[in-house]
DNA sequence: GCGAAAGTGTTATAAAGTAACATTCTATGG
DNA sequence: CCATAGAATGTTACTTTATAACACTTTCGC
């Protein structure tokens, strides 16, 4: 109970939570990754994922666009669109289909997939990588002889603090 | 093995099949259960639900567009979209928002959720509403005190025939 | 420093979906 | 049967999301 209490926090953050580590440590992990990686985390895109970043809930494009603009970057569609292609291969940040929009990766390096819970309240969501829905999914494609390359799981409802 | 091969040919019909069938089915379910509930099948709305069915490939909706304006029919956006909304209301088409697409709802009436396999290859979809899935996912957001309300199950990856 | 490749700027346009209002159809009570 | 209200469709315009194409600039290995 208090365990998942805890587990809930880490995924819907409260209010009060400093969410300004949540940010730098972001950061951090992506400017790691990139290094690692030889991959070029330049001012534009760590600037696109600090934006992407400012919250828990999934962002537009265009969203994105117009926080640039207001700061006085000359920006055009193609200037959020290919840093978020870039964070995107990198595996910094995840697209929602049903939201079209896009929201920071938790835990940036670890393989493997993910599924989202998503508060249609406060717009929050939450980053899962749950073995046990994988392996259901990874069954039930292999009874039916389909061979899956990626997956997309996008959870609706109430997040705890919503309830 | 043979169970398989009749699931799976159930799931991702064959090049050969009886495609003819499959639509008329699709539109006496359809005619079945909207008079059921009196809601209206109108011969436009009867027409998507065809052109949807025209294949088990998720189609666009300005593809069907296209269609009904090469029949010579006056047709906008709206046109279109406003008979899928009747359809998706229906439960009588899906929505895969990973594609922006829509597909036939294999099983009209049937309640309860559907999780889809679409080959990258044939780009034909299949339908599923599979209890271990549901339960996986139902475990999950319980365990985060996450209450869904819907969810999106898409899975991308290769057919049998494609494989 | 030089050249190729990567990244960014810029303009234009494609693709997907909706708002708002006019018109037509259809079922129903008088 | 007819009026009529509500549902369905037609029509125009527009919003939102995303990409193509080409020019310019920066960066990095040599």
């Amino acid at each position: 109970m208090s365990a998942m209490r805890r587990a809930s926090r880490h995924l819907f953050p409260d209010q009060d939570h400093d969410h300004l580590s949540c940010v730098s440590h972001a950061l951090d992990e992506a400017r790691r990754v990139c290094r690692s990686r030889g991959a070029r985390l330049t001012e534009l895109r760590a600037r696109v994922l600090e934006i992407v970043w400012q919250s828990h809930r999934p962002l537009g494009a265009y969203d994105m666009l117009a926080v640039l603009a207001a700061e006085g970057r000359s920006a055009a569609p193609p200037t959020v669109y290919r840093a978020l292609d870039f964070l995107l291969e990198q595996g910094l940040v995840h697209r929602l289909s049903s939201l079209n929009a896009y929201v920071g990766c938790s835990r940036p390096g670890h393989a493997g997939s993910a599924q989202f819970l998503i508060c249609e309240r406060c717009g929050n969501a939450a980053e899962l990588d749950d073995e046990e829905v994988v392996r259901a999914i990874g069954r039930s494609a292999t009874s039916h002889g389909f061979e899956i390359s990626r997956h997309t799981v996008e959870i609706s409802g109430l997040c705890p603090e919503c309830r």
